[in-house]
DNA sequence: TTGATCAATCAAATTATGTTGATCCAAACA
DNA sequence: TGTTTGGATCAACATAATTTGATTGATCAA
């Protein structure tokens, strides 16, 4: 999904993305393991439809995967895109 | 200046003065080497107070550093902080 | 079915960032 | 001196990002 070498507007997207305090704990508690919304919500102490908003810019930037099972939606991390990040600002 | 580790707050600063075009721009072009301000606004073509807040924008994450010469300014990269912020996102 | 739960999305309100043009200050030079 | 030049800063405005609360659709259990 994520090539090994981003161009300028993918690292813009992943460089945004991690400026964001609330952006990193998900990260964080993501590195962990797969959790699902609800899990979340309650670790971190955010609303709903917050917590929503920030896991969208994560998995539009490519740092973040979901998948379905029943009615709970399960995040994880996409760990190539912090390691495409890393190569991208070595140059 | 910068240390090794970077705390929350410094890797957040880096990211977001990172994430803009302009910003990259100014990187880009100071990686050829130290610049004086008014090269730079040519070099890029942009007004003396939009580079101008760009320039403190960076400086204040520790991207650049500066030093007067008579009338000019000039500005260069902290290649430290690029290696501080590698290191952070590798955890 | 009906009702409850999970999570996305939307519109409105708020806050943060960027842009513009003007003004100010210091250094240099006549 | 007075004038010009380089660059920071400020206030006003424009744009973008975030937060909030409400609504919606899907899934599941009774």
């Amino acid at each position: 999904m994520i090539q090994n070498t981003l161009n300028r507007e993918q690292s813009r997207q992943l460089l945004k993305a991690l400026a964001d305090p609330i952006r990193l704990d998900v990260i964080h508690a993501l590195a962990q393991g797969e959790r699902c919304v609800c899990d979340l919500t309650g670790e971190l102490n955010l609303s709903q439809s917050k917590l929503s908003f920030h896991l969208r810019v994560l998995r539009e930037a490519g740092l973040l995967t979901d998948r379905q099972s029943g009615r709970w939606i399960y995040y994880r991390l996409q760990p190539d895109a912090l390691a495409a990040l890393e190569a991208w600002l070595a140059d």
